[in-house]
DNA sequence: AATTATACTGTATATATATTCAGTATAATT
DNA sequence: AATTATACTGAATATATATACAGTATAATT
């Protein structure tokens, strides 16, 4: 699949959006307005652009006829899993990616961002066991009681979440496990997100 | 939800496969070729009934301006939600159904038919917690260790399956919850499925 | 008995829409 | 140095499309 110039993924994410939006594909004047060109052919070359490398195709003649390909439509349709590797960081670098699966938007309750592989039992009692696929949604906006993705370094575990000041306290729900005490500003502390849904696959 | 007439759901049928195919919706002239109408008008009446009815919204003065509402869109891509209560059966019918949740075909290792609202936490050590859905598949054919839908006359529990010969014990993954024991032959004992996955939706 | 919904044909038309052509300008590639 | 791709404005136009209007006919509802 050839690389999209940020115009092109611009163009494109808006088509997906309106579909989303809407239920039906936008025409040149919609993409224009969405993203504030003044001439329908500045549309047209980015579709046609898109055409060519394979993102969309287009049926000539037939008003508002784009259709995504299955390539492009399913990147915003699957959701990346990614293994919780004790020394190993979360990100969505290819090499963590596990897999991706299907992904559904009213799954849960919040949108998330990606699926993290628990590997170990310390949220035991939380109903958190080894291989479940905990949903987290990016974010540092964390509350006491939450159950979070937090970065120590290279280290990177699941936790309830509870501060007290700058004080913050990470609690593992299994007694055979011990609690960790870091400062908001120690140095390579950071919470990568939040636990917002669950699948277990068997 | 009202009901349609066979020449209504046709058109909505029509509607949703000229989607699936072409990724738009159709125009009124491309209703007429699928269905074999020789006037704009008859679909265009057929549209504006399956609008008031609720299956469709359409877009005044948009071409190919129709979407298909989530009731209508969701109806065959979904699976039910079934409350665990003590005193109930979890049977499909439409009074024990909580909601309905879009259906993903790949979303666990196996197939399943719906999924139980949790209530209670006698399985907690199993990671199964209050409100959990677990994935529900239909089937008698269970082997020991199992997590399976049990029925004894009214009361539907969720527990672990272990047999040997004729007598069938049921175990809670729960200290402060009791044993139970049945024999196969039991009258009002049966297995209603069993557990192939599991979802938390916070 | 009168009204409304269903189920169309057939014609007409304003407008929504794709698409081409003529430019301008910058960056990347050959 | 020449060509191609990117990234647009601006205007023009054929046609694709929604939609209204005029009918016909049957079934269902009030």
């Amino acid at each position: 699949m050839k690389e999209l110039t940020i115009q092109q993924k611009k163009v494109l994410q808006c088509i997906k959006f309106y579909i989303k939006k809407t239920g039906f594909p936008p025409t040149r004047a919609d993409i224009c307005r969405e993203l504030g060109f003044k001439s329908p052919n500045a549309a047209e070359s980015h579709l046609r652009a898109l055409e060519k490398k394979g993102y969309i195709t287009i049926e000539n003649g037939a008003s508002r006829g784009i259709n995504l390909t299955e390539n492009s439509a399913e990147k915003s349709q699957t959701i990346p899993v990614i293994g919780l590797v004790a020394a190993g960081s979360p990100t969505l670098a290819d090499e963590n990616i596990e897999k991706h699966i299907p992904y559904q938007e009213s799954l849960f309750l919040s949108e998330f961002d990606y699926f993290l592989r628990v590997k170990g039992l310390s949220m035991k009692d939380a109903g958190i066991m080894e291989d479940d696929l905990v949903a987290i949604k990016k974010t540092s906006e964390v509350r006491n009681g939450d159950i979070v993705v937090a970065r120590i370094d290279d280290e990177v575990t699941l936790k309830y979440f509870q501060s007290s000041g700058d004080q913050i306290k990470l609690i593992p729900a299994n007694d055979d496990f011990e609690e960790i005490y870091v400062n908001k500003e120690t140095e390579g502390f950071f919470i990568e997100g939040k636990s917002v849904g669950l699948i277990r696959e068997n």
